[in-house]
DNA sequence: ACTCGAAGGTTCGACATCGAAAGATTAGCA
DNA sequence: TGCTAATCTTTCGATGTCGAACCTTCGAGT
């Protein structure tokens, strides 16, 4: 048996994990730190693969979908084109192409402010609700599946410590 | 005072996770599931926002950084082209002209494979490791302080927590 | 009322990324 | 050996994103 048969053998995801930690604190990084930074990032990566998959079978770019989801979580309020830009990170100079086509396309509506004329209103369509709708409940399936290996009352554990580090957040320098 | 007045105003973090939460739950996502998904993204993306700035700095792109980190994980292993591609989730196409750039500024070499023609190992330069040192130490400081709030106790769960997952992820239906 | 600076959205040129196809080499097999 | 399929990298045309400049409109101060 050659030892290069297994060299090119892909690494399971904690494999990928144990070593990414270890390069990090060979670098200088605190440990502890890094088992939590990498994990996160480690399962992220995975989940954002499958959000790819669900999305190109949508139609859907990921800034689009981004945008959808950022107007949903806006309730009834309407958005305007910075502020979609500031929620979905991306320049507003790319907004507005963005949006010309996920209007032509029905799923959001510009509106003028009458107020502010330089302002415009963005919203979601009938069929873009629809859309966020839909790609909730198929997500919510695989975030289940990733969840998996976790007990209930671990999951509410998990959930509980995350918020906290979110509640410190704001806190951090910028 | 006008209500109006508070509209506009920045939300926190722990705020718009709530908000987002609802948003998901509303659209028949189940909680647990979507408070620790959305709390994991909350996380990251501030994270993200980061690290683009320290990026910035180097003058580098997240995709470079991308593969510094995956060479240096890779420790004294060469990655082909294509391996890279893989790992920083970039089509093969894309990472011509990235290690062209790196190549030129001497981050990373480019060396042929004498058993096989068609395949190009890359490793990192001693400047490319030197760049990754330097980058993870700045990082720690900051990934630290987004921890903060946790004891070193909640800590330790919070990564075996994610580590947990990590094992199960191999199994997740591709 | 007038001016000037700020804010919001869009246009523009430069560049990164993508998928498809090409080019080169290797491995399998008759 | 010779043929074919597979693998790896690169090239190419199209598209998305970026920063800077531009234009319009609002608001504050005189």
């Amino acid at each position: 048996m050659q030892h290069w048969a297994m060299a090119r053998r892909t690494k399971s995801a904690a494999q990928q994990h144990a070593d990414a930690v270890a390069a990090y604190v060979a670098a200088g990084g605190e440990e502890s730190v890094q088992r939590v930074i990498t994990a996160l990032y480690g399962v992220t990566k995975k989940l954002d693969q499958w959000y790819a998959r669900q999305l190109a079978d949508l139609d859907l770019t990921q800034g689009e979908w981004a945008v959808v989801a950022a107007l949903a979580k806006a309730g009834e309020e309407s958005l305007t084109p910075s502020q979609l830009a500031e929620h979905t990170s991306v320049a507003p100079s790319s907004m507005t192409h963005r949006l010309d086509k996920m209007a032509q396309r029905g799923l959001v509506l510009r509106r003028p402010d009458a107020d502010n004329r330089t302002r415009t209103f963005v919203s979601l369509t009938p069929e873009g609700w629809d859309l966020f709708i839909q790609s909730i409940r198929e997500s919510d399936v695989v975030e289940s599946d990733v969840l998996r290996g976790l007990t209930a009352r671990e999951r509410n554990e998990l959930a509980r410590l995350l918020e906290g580090v979110i509640a410190h957040l704001d806190d951090v320098e910028d």
